[in-house]
RNA sequence: GGAGAGGUGCCGGAGUGGUCGAACGGGCUUGACUCGAAAUCAAGAGUGUCCUUACGGGCACCCAGGGUUCGAAUCCCUGCCUCUCCGCCA
């Protein structure tokens, strides 16, 4: 969330930052309710005072033998006001917290403006496009084979969900060990495996709660978990409520978990292939920085997941997100785009993010300053290092000969025993 | 699933109704000693929040939420979590 401190010296200077990413924040509504708090909390606080010295007192003049009876008489007066100013307070300050709770990030001054996805800028592009001497298929016809499954997805499950078969499963898990392998073996990230549904307070932490209920599965049952959306949510909630030793920062994190997303508000898009499902592999990198390093860290954190896209050959290019298109939490996204043949368009593979405090203020992540010893929000980032369903999909579709046979990247061929291509026939 | 024990500050660990934001020990900071370090000695230091230009002051926080009371770390209820034993089980 956003610093309230910084929200109340200047609220329109907020406003006016928020507009930029198509934000209206109610200040009329948030005029109101600070003041009402403002004057509340001294009102309560006060009460609190005297209703504390007094007891003091009785607890004195007991000791030293006196009729307390007629003191105790008053004070419980004094208690009523109390509860009285306390609940007006509550309620107030409730709505309050609300209210900021829902307040998405300060997109960062250098993010573009714009509305959706077409006022995004490319940064960059790298790799040649590979040139057929057919027409490329895309992965849904390449894995009509019986690899790819859809149908039996729908019979198992429903819509949205996919089955892979035989050496495109073992691909598939090539992909994910692949990317583990390098970044924990390349850039210094530490593996870890977590659960992978998650309870309420992790997803308030990581802001996908209260605002994008919807997005998620919840499970039935007296625990009413959450299936996570992606491996941030438990990876950077694994430093809620902590404070790091600064010597331990940057934390990096590199984990493998498959995300869980009900799509509600996407139901006409991607609706043939596994580019949006209800389940899909996801490798992801976190990081949690002291202030002041997150933006070097976010320029490294996507060079890392560029790394990946390169060692395997694929064409992609580097979006910045305009502030209409970035995601709630985030001051600041990089998008990377892998080219896939078969729809002829680059598609969104990584999404990598700096959050700055926004995250960490609402779970609490913090670290000693060493200089001044006392607990700092540390800044978050996190970026799929890949989404791994969508890169199996733009190898199978750069990758294809046109005869039903796909080539395996060279870096994955360790992983598949060594051969060097695959025959979806098979 | 059954039975029991427990959750206190950065860590360990006292505290069973008032003067307890919390003994004691460790760790930490500063100073003394030292060429320097270690050891030793002395002093200091929780977190959040509100008011205040500042100085300073208030309030809250002993797992969480309720309750009893003039007053709760301390008593009662509920929940969550941890540990031990029995049963079952991948």
């Amino acid at each position: 969330m956003i610093d309230p401190k910084l929200i109340r010296q200047d609220p329109k200077a907020i406003a006016d930052q928020l507009e930029r990413r198509g934000y209206t924040f109610d200040l009329a509504r948030y005029q109101a309710l600070e003041a009402q708090r403002r004057e509340l909390q001294m009102q309560t606080e006060q009460l609190q005072n005297e209703r504390n010295a007094q007891s003091k007192d009785i607890g004195r003049r007991k000791a030293a033998g006196e009729d307390i009876e007629p003191l105790k008489a008053k004070v419980g007066e004094l208690g009523q006001a109390l509860d009285a100013a306390k609940a007006s307070f509550d309620e107030v300050h409730e709505a309050l917290e609300a209210l900021l709770y829902e307040l998405p990030n300060l997109p960062a001054e250098d993010v573009p403006a714009g509305n959706d996805e077409d006022d995004n800028v490319e940064l960059r592009k790298w790799g040649a496009l590979p040139a057929f001497a057919f027409q490329p298929s895309d992965h849904v016809d390449l894995g009509a084979t019986g690899v790819l499954d859809f149908e039996a997805a729908g019979k198992v499950t429903g819509a949205r969900f996919v089955v892979i078969h035989g050496q495109l499963a073992r691909l598939q898990r090539g992909l994910t060990q692949f990317m583990l392998d390098l970044h924990s073996g390349e850039h210094g990230y530490s593996e870890v495996y977590v659960p992978y549904m998650v309870n309420s307070t992790s997803l308030y932490g990581t802001g996908q709660l209260p605002k994008f209920a919807d997005d998620q599965f919840q499970l039935a049952g007296e625990h009413g978990y959450f299936l996570i959306p992606t491996a941030e949510v438990p990876v950077t909630n694994l430093y809620r409520d902590e404070i790091v030793d600064y010597d331990r920062l940057p934390i990096r994190h590199v984990c493998h978990t498959p995300c869980f997303r009900s799509e509600a508000g996407s139901y006409g898009r991607d609706t043939r292939g596994m580019i949006r499902q209800h389940q899909f592999e996801k490798v992801e990198l976190v990081q949690l920085v002291a202030p002041g390093h997150s933006w070097q860290a976010l320029d490294e954190l996507t060079s890392h997941a560029e790394a990946v896209l390169q060692k395997l050959e694929l064409p992609y290019r580097a979006m910045q997100l305009c502030t209409g298109d970035m995601g709630f939490a985030a001051a600041k996204t990089i998008d990377l785009e892998v080219w896939l043949p078969g729809q002829s368009k680059y598609r969104e593979i990584s999404s990598c993010s700096n959050f700055l405090d926004f995250q960490a203020r609402r779970m609490q992540a913090r670290f000693r300053n060493p200089q001044t010893l006392k607990p700092e929000l540390l800044h978050t980032l996190n970026g799929s290092g890949l989404a791994v369903g969508r890169t199996l999909v733009a190898v199978m579709e750069n990758y294809q000969d046109g005869a039903g046979r796909i080539a395996i990247p060279s870096v994955l061929q360790p992983y598949m025993g060594g051969q060097q291509q695959l025959d979806l026939r098979d």
